[in-house]
RNA sequence: GGACGGGUGGGUGAGUGGCUAAAACCAGCAGACUGUAAAUCUGCCGCUCCUUGCGGGCUACGAAGGUUCGAAUCCUUCCCCGUCCA
């Protein structure tokens, strides 16, 4: 059980890579000596709310840190809040979330796993749902833990201060907003009017609850985005409520999204889900801003030293290398940098065949402007000549037919290579053939015209 | 419980009886440009039908009714949200 620990100094150098924050950084030190005197590995945990059924890179860089603790010999507890996601974590919402129902719950929580295994060490990883501990919390143990911590310090936080305080902006706009009526309003400089906010209790229990957890856990360290950064902190305060050691927080900064400047989501759409396809994902990757490449190196690859060299970084996550420097240090095409790191993060969900394959596909369709070499295929029977438009959206090429009759019109329609700009145009599907249709610049179909 | 204020397209947000499928902006999509991008420029941006036309039909401004030749706009009721007072 004893674990061959590597020396603190160079545990610590591993760990560090790419982190926001380490509250704080001499009590890891210190726990890590004694876990390397003692042979006793650090619990490590991370939780996460199974809100919605797949994850995306923004979840992988918590989660790669998990995984650098396990490569280390310590102990990686992977929690599903189960219980805290039919809560909804008020972190970051400008509004109330939903609640999510058991049954929606415990299917996300169902399609994560495979998922996370993607990163970490399935073996040695500790898997646990908070549902174990707080199903069983009566009421009194509920009051009990309420009564240890204080409304006024838990409305500090950000999110509910800004929520709190939206209220009164509005009716404090509205009303000198009534007041200048007479006065032709400037659009130029009136700020838009706050939709108010407000804060449900349910939202308050949230941290205590999940505070639970980091004790049910005992947990050494725990790990969380950034804006997780409040929640972590009353976790390790309850911790020591309920007599243990405050654990060590560390936060990890929030991934920026493919649009390069708002943080990676779902509801941005401006993610990318590691279940996606390796054409997907390396599409996607290839069309970051060369701003955010040094960034995803650091939080989305294993390398360290080498990418600190490689950018000349000097703090963490990296602003600060721009793709001048970049450029110079590597005397390399940026390009061929984003392939590179195309290539690598496919490598990671879908193996290294795939990512190879993958950029040789980018290279074909983007440089060559031909069309991949697997194309999805859809089989269509023998029939009278057939408007192209109709083609583009029974193959959802194009959600709707006037979407699709609208692609037309803009040039965005291949067939053969053939630019299609006229919408009356058919295609003759009399007899079998088969032959490629392009929408954009990154959607094609193959379609195979079968005799019956 | 009371007094006010509000709910418009994916988002922000104009619009107070016809000229409104609904300004503007953002996002999105397509084309051009390029090193994939970004930036920029141009166009599109509810659905559907055809004879693809500044064409026809349908759906849409919290919900349901009503007034009107005509309603996002007026009236009634209901639902939801905020502020203040209790």
């Amino acid at each position: 059980m004893t674990a061959n620990f590597k020396p603190v100094a160079e545990q610590l150098a591993y760990l560090k890579k790419g982190v926001a924050e380490i509250i704080r950084e001499d009590e890891l030190r210190a726990r890590l000596e004694k876990s390397f005197k003692t042979g006793v590995p650090l619990r490590v945990y991370l939780g996460v709310d199974p809100t919605a059924p797949d994850i995306h890179l923004g979840h992988t860089v918590v989660l790669r840190k998990l995984k650098h603790f396990q490569d280390m010999g310590h102990t990686a507890v992977f929690l599903i809040g189960d219980f805290s996601a039919m809560i909804g974590d008020p972190t970051g919402r400008s509004e109330t979330r939903p609640p999510l129902s058991r049954e929606e719950v415990n299917a996300n929580a169902k399609t994560y796993l495979d998922q996370v295994f993607k990163i970490l060490d399935k073996d040695k990883t500790e898997v646990r749902y908070n549902s174990e501990w707080l199903d069983k919390l009566s009421s009194y143990e509920i009051v009990r833990l309420c009564g240890r911590y204080t409304v006024p310090r838990m409305l500090e936080r950000e999110d509910f201060k800004t929520r709190l305080e939206s209220g009164r902006a509005y009716e404090q706009q509205l009303r000198s907003a009534q007041d200048n009526q007479n006065v032709q309003a400037n659009p130029w400089t009136s700020s838009p009017i706050q939709k108010p906010q407000t804060i449900s209790i349910h939202e308050l229990l949230y941290p205590l609850l999940t505070a639970l957890d980091a004790v049910e856990l005992k947990s050494d360290v725990e790990l969380g985005a950034t804006e997780q950064k409040f929640n972590l902190l009353v976790h390790r305060d309850i911790q020591r409520e309920y007599g243990l050691e405050g654990q060590v927080c560390i936060t990890m900064p929030i991934l920026v999204g493919l649009d390069g400047s708002k943080k990676m989501s779902k509801s941005l759409g401006n993610y990318v889900g590691i279940t996606e396809t390796p054409t997907d994902i390396f599409g996607k990757i290839m069309s970051i801003p060369d701003s955010l490449m040094a960034d995803y190196y650091t939080l989305l690859t294993d390398r360290s030293v080498a990418v600190d060299e490689m950018f000349g970084v000097t703090g963490h996550h990296g602003h600060d290398a721009s793709a001048h420097t970049i450029d110079k240090i590597l005397d390399r095409h940026p390009m061929e940098r984003k392939m590179e790191l195309a290539e690598m993060i496919v490598r990671d969900f879908h193996g290294a065949a795939a990512g190879k394959k993958a950029a040789e596909n980018f290279q074909r369709v983007f440089r060559d402007r031909a069309a991949p070499t697997e194309v999805p295929v859809q089989r269509l029977k023998v029939g009278p000549p057939t408007q192209v438009a109709t083609l583009v959206r029974i193959t959802e090429l194009a959600p709707s037919r006037s979407e699709a009759e609208r692609l037309i019109k803009q040039g965005a329609v291949e067939i053969d290579g053939q630019r299609v700009t006229d919408i009356k145009q058919v295609v003759d599907v009399s007899s079998p053939r088969e032959f490629v249709l392009r929408v954009g610049k990154k959607k094609f179909v193959r379609i195979v015209i079968v005799s019956q």
